[in-house]
DNA sequence: ATATATCGGACCGTTTCAGTCCCATATTTG
DNA sequence: CAAATATGGGACTGAAACGGTCCGATATAT
């Protein structure tokens, strides 16, 4: 089930490239900074765009950037941008109504419900400063607030310990 | 990205109604019972039985039957039957080990890891008794653990979480 | 005015999905 | 043994979604 699509996973790389760099970026350099076919990231970006998680400038010198700060910023938030609404099964979609005469199946759609509800509050709980700099997220993204992001993404994240 | 097949969702649905009705029953009535259509209910149920979750009986008076208590199987369980084990991205994949000089993208993989999990453990924790008795699991799960599922899982072992 | 860069959607090849069907195999029954 | 029943394992097909590209319109800075 949990099938992340290929869209979706360059949507969180670009947004945590995002997150690690600070600044307005135009696609086309996200696009060679996480090797990111050019014209894909773009449709990306675009989708990040109108779901409010980047924000964007047109024209010369334009790019983009996030919305907010990378650790009020959450994973859900990007997902959803390109999948859409977590989907469910089909019976939650109101407009059919059609078989739910027998009560096994109404009682397995309420819980699907729930286990939506458990996955999207795992899903929010992981921030876009979690992904850049796991493990020390706040001192890092406190510290890159100003204009030496760049130094920043050379020299690393300086503890990233994996779990 | 929480997509829900359609066959997930038939399996959930068949899973669900083994557990609540108890006993051996052959695919076409569980398809009629569901209304299921019964080349897809018996498709999904195969899947089910070669994942563990449903054992089955061929020949004459054959059909299927919880492999364990409803109150032992975790919808993880039929979930995964049907789609497989949980993907990530590819780039989880071992054989292609392409492009992950930048950190940040390696980065991005293990916290993906860390989102599954959480998925993972909110679905293992919800049990097919669950969903076919919500509120009221134990007492029904142990009323209904008799009869003659005993017979289809095996007359002379009493306690075989065979699968 | 011109160069730059996003916006919006059209377009297309490939893959996956949902559903059906067929034959082999196993088991019960007469 | 033979016939009837019911699952096992795939093959097959039409429809839909996915991944990716491209183009014209629009907005902005120089």
């Amino acid at each position: 089930m949990l099938r992340i699509s290929k869209m979706t996973d360059y949507a969180v790389v670009l947004a945590t490239h995002l997150a690690a760099t600070s600044g307005p970026h135009a696609a086309r350099d996200l696009a060679l900074q996480t090797q990111i076919p050019e014209p894909t990231a773009s449709k990306v970006l675009k989708k990040l765009a109108r779901a409010g998680v980047v924000i964007s400038q047109r024209g010369a010198k334009g790019g983009y950037a996030l919305a907010r700060r990378p650790e009020q910023i959450g994973i859900n938030e990007v997902i959803e941008a390109i999948e859409g609404p977590i989907a469910v099964t089909e019976c939650s979609d109101e407009t059919t109504d059609s078989f739910c005469e027998y009560e096994t199946n109404c009682g397995v759609r309420a819980n699907w419900q729930r286990i939506n509800l458990a996955v999207h509050r795992a899903l929010s709980e992981i921030s876009l400063a979690d992904m850049a700099f796991p493990g020390t997220a706040e001192l890092v993204s406190i510290a890159l607030s100003g204009k030496d992001a760049e130094r920043m993404r050379g020299a690393g994240t300086p503890n990233n310990d994996v779990h």
